[in-house]
DNA sequence: TTTATATTTCGTCGCATGACGAAATGAGAG
DNA sequence: CTCTCATTTCGTCATGCGACGAAATATAAA
């Protein structure tokens, strides 16, 4: 129960909201969350984490980037029933649609300068 | 999507959710769910006021107790579907059928002095 | 191996939160 | 009206959290 509150607690900061609407659109590295959210990439890198130990998200190393992937296949229950009930929601608030435009643009290449 | 967060937030603590699970019982006044979570009074009653802010509960007064109740007929899709997502939990935490227990024997006359 | 770069960890700062007790409020009872 | 008592509000304290920049880590490229 502690446990279940931790759950809620992951996904009790809007930005942390912002990165699992993301998510839904594809997998994406820390540059590009960062650079959408405009926030510092160590910021990102502690929200990821958050999120990623509660396990509504998971990691997989590709080269020098880490991607960040929603954890649709879950065995929690009740994680699995938070992340439908979030994506059901179509979060109408503006930031969401906008986040999801960038989504699009957003190229690590150019990001990281590489 | 602030107030989405909020929503969450709402649950984040492990004492909010047991008064949620508790008022899934019954309806419960101030005193009887502080003896049940065994902390102040004033702490009790900043959680209700954050489940009710966030619409999760409503107060009902009568006569001086102030009762509480799970706010079954909410308009908020997410509100409602929370409260069924966490009803369908067991919840088989120990501390919530302990919580359980003390509801059905609890009485607020003899509670609050009265 | 050395360099470059994407990410994480660390240290710090201000602010939010959960806890308490004391004082204020509000609604019967006398 | 005054007293009682359930509840709320206020002030305070310790701790947690979100933000940042700097330093550490890890992986690719040179």
């Amino acid at each position: 129960m502690k446990s279940t509150a931790k759950l809620f607690k992951a996904l009790s900061d809007p930005n942390r909201i912002r990165i699992v609407k993301m998510l839904e659109v594809r997998p994406l590295c820390v540059c590009e969350i960062t650079s959408i959210l405009n926030l510092a990439t160590s910021t990102v890198s502690k929200h990821l984490s958050i999120l990623k130990e509660a396990g509504f998200i998971f990691e997989q190393k590709e080269g020098k980037w880490v991607n960040y992937h929603l954890n649709r296949a879950t065995q929690n229950p009740l994680i699995h029933e938070l992340l439908v009930l979030i994506a059901k929601k179509n979060m109408n608030a503006p930031i969401i649609q906008s986040d999801r435009e960038k989504i699009k643009s957003v190229d690590r290449m150019t990001l990281c300068g590489s």
